[in-house]
RNA sequence: GUGGGUGUAGCUCAGAGGUUAGAGCACCAGAUUGUGGCUCUGGGGGCCGUGGGUUCAAAUCCCAUCAUCCACCCCA
C-alpha cells in the first residue's frame, strides 16, 4: 500500500518528464500563435456540472466520475474530480462573465483529468489533456482553424502522419431523426446483429455503423447516415467548413460514422487517429457545442473545441521514433582532493552557479577516481580538480570531459576561461 | 463491468518437484598510493507479488487474492 500508487496513475520521472515539457512547450508556444490565452479551473467540480455539462447518459457520467461518498463540501454538495475539461470552461465563462469580453473568447487548458476506467494501453484513470475552446462564435472558419491548430501542434511534434477525420452529428433539429431512419433500418436486422450492437440500438445507434464486428460491417451496408439526414443549415455549415479547411491545404477524411461520446457535441465533430499506439488510437477529438453554455443555465452562445491526449502523444511519439533533446549534464563539476580544498570548493561551485552555469560537486566523500567516474556519468562537460596543493598555489585543474584535455588555471580567472572555451567551441 | 497473458535482484529475463536461486545490464570497490569513458577482477543486493493448499520436499503443481499488461467497452 504505501509503496504502491494508485491503480492507473503513474509517476513522470526525470528523464520522460523532459519530454513532456518538450510537448507542452510546443503546445503553448501554437496557443500563442493562434491567439489563445491559458486558463486554469479548479481539479475538482461540482458533480451536477458534469451531469449537465457532460451528458446524464454518457459512459463519463454514468461510470466513469470519481465522485467519492465523503467528497462533499460543507452544504453537503457532492464533488467530482473533473473528466474532462469543457464543462469547466463552460462554467468559468459563465461566472466570470466572459459574455462582457470581447468575442470570440479563445481559451486553452492543460492538465490531468480522472476517470474510472479500466486501465490499458493509452487508458490511465488519471491522465493528462490539452484542451481549447473557443465561445461566441458560429463561423465556420473557426471550425477550420480549431482543427488546423490541433494538426499543428501534432506536426509540430514530429507527428504529421496523424489522420484527421471529421463529420457532422447534426443538430437538435435533425439528429433525431436520423436516429429515427437508423433505428427504422436496423429494426428487422436487431437478431443478427452482435451483443454490444443490441445493447447500442437505444442507446446510441450511430456507433453500430462502425462496429469492427464482420458480420455487423456487413448488415450495415446502406444504411441511412449522418450525411443522409442533415438539415439544410447543417449541411451548409458542414460543406463550409470542408471549403476552409481545403482552403488551407489540411488534408482530412470524412467519416460519416464518427461519432461522439459526449452529448454536448452538435454540427462538427472530428477526431485526431495515430493507429500505431494500440487500441486507443484516438489522439485527439473534439468539435461543435452550441447549445451546451445555455444547458449549463447561461445565454445561448455558441462554442467548439478540442482535446488532445498528452499520453497517447507521447507514445506515439515513441512508437515513430521522435527524437527528443535529451537534458545535457551539468556545465562543470567540482572534484575535490583532500580536506584543505574543501571550503574553496563549495565556494566555486556556488560561484559558477551565480554566473548561470550549471554547476555540482562530490557530497559522498568519494575517491577522487569515483568523483571522475561520476562526472563522466552524469555527463559533466568540464570537470574542476582542486586539491590542496592547486588551493595553495592559487589554480585549479579545468578538464574538458568530451576532448580528455585539461589544463590550470589561476582560480581568478577559471569561469572567464569556461566561457571563453565555449565561444571557441561554437566557433567563434 | 467482461475476457486473456504475466508476476523471480534497481532493469530485462533464465530457472519446468530435489543442495546455500542464476545471467546480462545497472550500482559499489579494486587493477602500485591525485584523473572518467574501454578492458579485467571482486562485492553488495531477492519473503521467487501476497495468503492458503497438495507433497518427505514448492520459485516450480492447485486455489484464492492483489498488482500489472493487452483486448472488449468507452474515450483523449
Amino acid at each position: 500500500m504505501l509503496t504502491a500508487r494508485p491503480r492507473g496513475t503513474s509517476d513522470i520521472l526525470p528523464g520522460q518528464v523532459e519530454k513532456w515539457q518538450q510537448v507542452e512547450r510546443i503546445m503553448r508556444q501554437v496557443c500563442r500563435e493562434y491567439g489563445y490565452r491559458e486558463i486554469r479551473t479548479p481539479i475538482f467540480e461540482h458533480t451536477e456540472l458534469f451531469v449537465r455539462g457532460v451528458g446524464e447518459t454518457t459512459d463519463i457520467v454514468e461510470k466513469e466520475m470519481y465522485t467519492f461518498l465523503d467528497f462533499l463540501d460543507r452544504g453537503n454538495r457532492s464533488l467530482t474530480l473533473r473528466p474532462e475539461g469543457t464543462a469547466s470552461a463552460v462554467r468559468a465563462y459563465l461566472e466570470n462573465k466572459m459574455q462582457a469580453w470581447p468575442q470570440p473568447v479563445k481559451l486553452y487548458y492543460l492538465g490531468p483529468m480522472f476517470r474510472y476506467d479500466r486501465p490499458q494501453a493509452g487508458r490511465y484513470r488519471q491522465f493528462h489533456q490539452f484542451g481549447a475552446e473557443v465561445f461566441g462564435s458560429h463561423h465556420p472558419a473557426l471550425d477550420a482553424e480549431v482543427m488546423a491548430m490541433a494538426m499543428d501542434i501534432y506536426r509540430r511534434l514530429g507527428l504529421d502522419h496523424v489522420e484527421l477525420q471529421i463529420n457532422s452529428v447534426g443538430c437538435p433539429g435533425c439528429r433525431p431523426a436520423l436516429r429515427e431512419k437508423l433505428q427504422e433500418f436496423l429494426r428487422p436486422r436487431l437478431p443478427e446483429l452482435c451483443g454490444n450492437c443490441r445493447d447500442r440500438f437505444e442507446r446510441n445507434p450511430l456507433r453500430i455503423l462502425d462496429c469492427k464486428s464482420e458480420s455487423c460491417a456487413a448488415l450495415v451496408v446502406g444504411a441511412p447516415t449522418t450525411g443522409d439526414c442533415l438539415c439544410d443549415d447543417c449541411r451548409e455549415h458542414f460543406e463550409a467548413v470542408q471549403k476552409y479547411l481545403q482552403t488551407v491545404g489540411l488534408p482530412h477524411k470524412i467519416n460519416l460514422s464518427l461519432v461522439r461520446g459526449l452529448d454536448y457535441y452538435t454540427h462538427t465533430a472530428f477526431e485526431i487517429v495515430a493507429p500505431e499506439i494500440g487500441a486507443q488510437s484516438s489522439v485527439g477529438g473534439g468539435g461543435r457545442y452550441n447549445g451546451l453554455v445555455e444547458a449549463c443555465g447561461g445565454p445561448p452562445a455558441p462554442g467548439i473545441g478540442f482535446a488532445l491526449g498528452l499520453e497517447r502523444i507521447l507514445l506515439a511519439m515513441e512508437a515513430r521514433g521522435v527524437a527528443v533533446s535529451e537534458m545535457p549534464g551539468p556545465d562543470v563539476f567540482v572534484a575535490v582532493i583532500g580536506p584543505e580544498a574543501e571550503q574553496e570548493a563549495f565556494s566555486l561551485v556556488a560561484a559558477l552557479r551565480r554566473t548561470g552555469l550549471q554547476a555540482d560537486r562530490d557530497y559522498l566523500g568519494r575517491s577522487l577516481k569515483a568523483q571522475m567516474r561520476y562526472a563522466g556519468k552524469i555527463n559533466a562537460r568540464y570537470t574542476v580538480l582542486l586539491g590542496g596543493e592547486e588551493y595553495r598555489r592559487g589554480v585549479a585543474v579545468l578538464r574538458h570531459m568530451a576532448g580528455g584535455s585539461q589544463e590550470e588555471v589561476p582560480l581568478a580567472e577559471l569561469i572567464q576561461r569556461i566561457y571563453k572555451e565555449d565561444l571557441v567551441q561554437v566557433g567563434f
